[in-house]
RNA sequence: GGCCCCGUCGUCUAGAGGCCUAGGACACGGCCCUUUCACGGCCGCGACACGGGUUCGAAUCCCGUCGGGGUCACCA
């Protein structure tokens, strides 16, 4: 039997971090066992139910190199892969559930159940629902049904211990009795969750169910769903939840507004993915540009297998050390063995160094078609791009470039004249009679050839040396003289790139910056 | 509240009764390298939730306590 697995998110517009790791360790699982990977879209809840709100979810999937096999886009030979357009097999699917006399209309008002749950409270009990309608003869049941339509619910059978042989957390029993009569379908014939993903799971010929750990405690309801259709359930797999930064709680899409702290909003604007002209309060109310979704770490370049690695190694593990592994060595190795039972937190420091690696180790012309967008998005650069220089920036930036848009606080000033940062000036630039110092290294650059590094470094030694200063005083006079900054690629690297005329330029321009 | 799950450094993790004086990684602190910053190298800080068993021996097995989370919907 080849292993299908699934990931069936809902269109919410945006592709939450926790999502993609359930989604790849779907992935990599029905990869590992050469089987297949099916999208589906949960789309039950008709309210939001927008197809807008789907493609970012799968633009999400594609930029990270998760590919399916079913799903949206490409369909499949279980579909449609949206439940939205399955309402007709859920409603067959009930109703032979009242046939077989798995299943029962519930004529009990809201107002009949909400007495019986306040008397169990009452009597400190657990409430534990049972339709008065369930005894009815399936024939009746069928007929009154057709006649008047009403919630359906599943008839939950008494005195079982329903268990669940799940792959990572161990056997889990629990009593039927404990569990109250699920509503599977509403009056108007839609499904409901618990019963809806059973019966696409069971169309699609799911064989595994990957998920998070939070459905652990419907499964068991969901286990009697399908021994009421005579389907042998597939094998159930829950991993544990990612938690939010620091905290023990979910990380959850709804306060997903806590983490866009000053920093992250301070990133966002640093790389322009939102308008200027923006107040604090709407980047925290835009939702896709926020640590929790995908959308956030491509506009900052994040490389995508960074993500990959990083979620694959929250919740699993390798081995004893390994950190750094491509999606192939995830895929040959990922067993749920070595997926963990307690939740994880996740750590954005942590990633970030992850990328920082994938960065270091990017070929040239990655990073080069990388950085473009993000200097067009800051107004460096224009539709005229000059190829040769980008690589000599993002060379010269070398590994101080982590994630791509680092580029922009390492190398802003080779594309724009230096924005001079005060105290550097005053430090570096004010510093005794080091202007002096400068106008006469000048008379020295407009002879220095070939202007390049070698040659820069040795009339700065041969300089300083003649005039009893320290190098290195003058070499960072030079730097913010002509970056405006006190850090960066090395300094003769900068000159180069920037060429001697320009040097010249910048450094009188730093000149005649007055003295506070 | 009932039921279910979980509990090793701040965080991610290794650990299947002796290899554990508990290993690695991120973060943090220090030093070295460096004419800035980053990279790199070295060192340091830092954990078995608690209490009882079982055993010659327990982070590992059992019980209890405490703590955390999830779920009990005509949401998914």
């Amino acid at each position: 039997m080849t292993v299908r697995t699934r990931f069936a998110p809902s269109p919410t517009g945006y592709l939450h971090i926790g999502g993609v790791r359930t989604a790849l360790f779907n992935w990599l699982y029905a990869r590992k066992h050469g089987g297949q990977f099916i999208l589906r879209i949960d789309d039950t809840d008709a309210e939001r139910n927008r197809p807008e709100a789907i493609q970012p979810i799968l633009d999400g999937f594609q930029w990270l190199g998760i590919t399916w096999d079913e799903g949206p886009g490409i369909g499949g030979p279980c579909g449609p892969y949206f439940q939205a357009l399955r309402g007709h097999l859920y409603r067959e699917a009930a109703l032979k559930l009242i046939e077989t006399g798995h299943a029962y209309p519930c004529y009990m008002t809201k107002e009949e159940v909400d007495v019986l749950r306040k008397q169990a409270e009452g009597e400190k009990r657990n409430y534990v629902h049972r339709g008065r309608d369930r005894t009815l003869a399936p024939q009746d049941a069928l007929r009154l049904f057709h006649e008047k339509p009403t919630t359906i619910r599943l008839k939950v059978p008494d005195d079982r211990t329903v268990v669940v042989d799940d792959q990572i957390c161990g056997k889990v029993e629990v009593q039927s009795n404990l569990i109250g009569d699920p509503v599977i379908a509403r009056a108007d014939g839609s499904a409901l969750y618990n019963f809806a993903t059973v019966v696409d799971d069971a169309a699609m010929k799911i064989t595994h169910i990957i998920r998070a750990k939070e459905h652990l405690s419907n499964t068991p309801t969901q286990m009697l769903v399908y021994e009421a259709m005579g389907i042998q359930p597939p094998i159930f797999a829950h991993v544990p939840v990612v938690n939010a930064p620091g905290s023990s709680k979910k990380l959850s899409k709804r306060d997903a507004h806590k983490f866009v702290t000053p920093d992250v909003i301070a990133m966002l604007r640093a790389v322009h993915a939102v308008p200027a002209e923006w107040t604090d309060e709407q980047i925290k109310k835009n939702e896709s540009l926020n640590p929790v979704m995908v959308e956030y770490y491509r506009i900052l370049g994040y490389l995508p297998e960074s993500l990959i690695n990083y979620f694959g190694r929250l919740g699993w593990s390798l081995d004893d050390k390994t950190e750094i592994m491509s999606l192939e060595t995830m895929r040959t190795n990922f067993g749920f063995d070595r997926v963990n039972q307690s939740p994880a937190s996740f750590d954005p420091q942590k990633l970030h160094w992850v990328a920082g690696e994938y960065t270091k180790v990017a070929s040239l012309e990655r990073k080069i078609d990388g950085v473009i967008p993000i200097l067009q998005r800051g107004g460096l650069l224009g539709d005229q791009i000059d190829r040769d220089k980008i690589v000599q920036v993002v060379n010269a930036c070398g590994d101080r470039l982590k994630i791509l848009s680092d580029v922009l606080t390492y190398g802003a000033f080779f594309f724009r004249d230096p924005q001079y940062d005060a105290k550097a000036v005053k430090q570096r630039l004010h510093k005794e009679d080091m202007p002096e110092l400068l106008r006469e290294f000048a008379e020295v650059l407009t002879n220095a050839e070939p202007f390049d590094v070698p040659t820069l470094e040795a009339k700065l030694q041969e300089f300083s040396a003649a005039k009893q200063a320290k190098a290195g005083d003058l070499n960072h006079a030079l730097r913010v003289a002509t970056t405006g900054v006190m850090i960066g690629p090395g300094v003769f690297e900068c000159l180069v790139i920037f060429g001697k005329a320009e040097t010249l330029r910048r450094i009188d321009i730093a000149l005649q910056i007055p003295k506070t």
